[in-house]
DNA sequence: TAATCACATTCATTATGATGAATATGATTG
DNA sequence: CAATCATATTCATCATAATGAATGTGATTA
């Protein structure tokens, strides 16, 4: 049984722990969810607008991140706000960006028709 | 056209290179080769020795890191040394390391039967 | 140039991820 | 407690990754 591990995976030297944060990383919806949450904490309503994606998708791609301890949850009346739980997982962001000579495209686009409280209290926001 | 891919996708906060480049770092076999280049160029039979995998497995999981633009090639003889084209994959491992709480693991085992002529020579390292 | 060596690739199979559609859940408010 | 709202999950399908087995390639040396 650990014979057959170990010839597989060389036990001593497996990174399986560390890989499977990567492959939760290693996705461009989830990408773009986490830099949504560098700007702070955001509902699922925001972030459906922000991204232009159904709510189910990014429901989806939630549960991935929170799934790998990468989010924190936090409820607010109807609302839930998610946000990024070890600020560390930024400065990877930042690493792999500046390795692909990405830009930042942090800019945002304003949500177009969300309906939680913050945008009907603060228009300019949304 | 470009409809269907910004309804998808939200082009302008798309992060597939990014994502691309994480998906080539999750994987363990691929991390462990990763920790072993970071003591300096290694060739495929030492990184075989070391992991205690098959050759072609490791071939397979080199061109993976290759294609991902992650790797350095370097003949010498009969061997082909590859070494990693850019430390700062280093510092994203270590922030992995540190996220996941998983300690260095950076003891090699030695090399069992490696025919390379750096195995020859140096009979204490291998 | 033929044999040899380290390394790479192809092929086939299985497992896992991506994704959309439909529906469920569970807190909240009246 | 029933209606409502934001969010989550399940299910089905398609695409891609993982993996082992077998074989190919191409530089090197005699």
């Amino acid at each position: 049984m650990m014979n057959m591990i170990e010839e597989r995976h060389a036990a001593h030297l497996d990174y399986a722990i560390e890989a499977a944060l990567l492959k939760a990383l290693a996705h461009p919806t989830r990408l773009a969810i986490l830099y949504l949450l560098r700007d702070g904490p955001h509902c699922v309503c925001h972030l459906e607008s922000y991204l232009g994606l159904r709510q189910a998708y990014i429901s989806q791609q939630l549960s991935v991140l929170r799934e790998a301890g990468l989010l924190q949850v936090n409820r607010a009346g109807w609302n839930i706000y998610y946000s990024v739980s070890d600020p560390a997982v930024f400065s990877i962001l930042d690493k792999i960006q500046a390795m692909t000579g990405a830009s930042s495209m942090s800019a945002l686009t304003h949500p177009q028709h969300c309906p939680c409280p913050e945008c009907q209290s603060n228009s300019k926001k949304c």
